[in-house]
DNA sequence: ACACACCCTGTAGTCGCTACAGGGTCAAGC
DNA sequence: GCTTGACCCTGTAGCGACTACAGGGTGTGT
């Protein structure tokens, strides 16, 4: 008796991702395609649960589909020692600590920001906007190319 | 004597924002159509320039377009106190604290995982990779809603 | 017989730019 | 006067990682 083959919905409710990115993991590569049942349903075993998880994973560790791509490569073919697969962590790693300065030093800025104002004036009295008005200061101009970790606006 | 006008690549490099970006504002509605030239050109005055610098402050801060959009709209329209701006700085604020803080999650689970491969072994060993294939920690799946700040792979 | 949940493909939208393609304008140098 | 080159214009497509349809087929329960 062979596993269980399950359909896209139960896939998706087993790994916790979406319908819709699962079939758009398919059709960039990360998961392989399925067998199809007769009426062209995509039928999913284990393994594809095993993969998926895998993807999620470093999708939760913020790691690019590219980068997901590469550990997944080392994954399917275990060849020579896996210092490139602590490499790319290591890089990785390296983005992510970039991105928390700079977060630390924006943070500095908005709450100096938001110490200029009482929120009793009148908008046009407001040091907030005057101060918005001034170019911004270089410490937080400069951090522009050291990192690839997305702000705050990623995931509502 | 009237302020002197500039045209696109002056005010670019005044205020260090490519042209290309200054046009997308432009049809985004953050910068007002500006006097045009018998030969069409685009032509800004200073006011254009201050607009500008305030719309790259705000962007440095890692506001969206949309919460600029408000900003410029009160610092348009002095109306109101200026409640509303303090509210959008503060909920800035905690985006940023959010993201912060999950990064810092993320850092930690980076590191956790990095510890599990020395890099001598073939990767078919790596504990990096067996480690990808169990589902994430609760401490770092749990997040995906709080925050609205780009992680690592934002600005190269 | 019908409703309803699920599945399919394909395409377009999100955000904040960035990068063309395909043209026009203008000043300097030969 | 003619060419070179730097600049300007509009319009469109691409980035990443999804998300959200539109417009259809399938499968199950009542």
């Amino acid at each position: 008796m062979r596993a269980a083959a399950m359909k896209i919905g139960e896939l998706a409710s087993l790994t916790g991702c979406p319908v819709e990115t699962i079939r758009y993991y398919e059709r960039e590569g990360l998961l392989p395609e399925p067998a199809r049942s007769a009426s062209n349903y995509r039928l999913y075993a284990g393994s594809h649960a095993e993969r998926l998880r895998f993807i999620r994973h470093c999708r939760t560790l913020d790691m690019t589909l590219d980068e997901i791509r590469t550990l997944l490569d080392y994954h399917d073919h275990p060849r020579q020692p896996c210092n490139a697969v602590n490499g790319l962590i290591d890089e990785h790693l390296a983005h992510v600590e970039a991105r928390i300065e700079q977060l630390q030093a924006l943070r500095g800025a908005l709450v100096a920001l938001r110490s200029r104002c009482s929120g009793e004036a009148d908008s046009s009295q407001c040091g907030i906007l005057s101060a918005l008005a001034q170019p911004a200061a270089e410490e937080i101009t400069a951090h522009r190319e050291s990192s690839h970790v997305p702000g705050p606006h990623g995931s509502h």
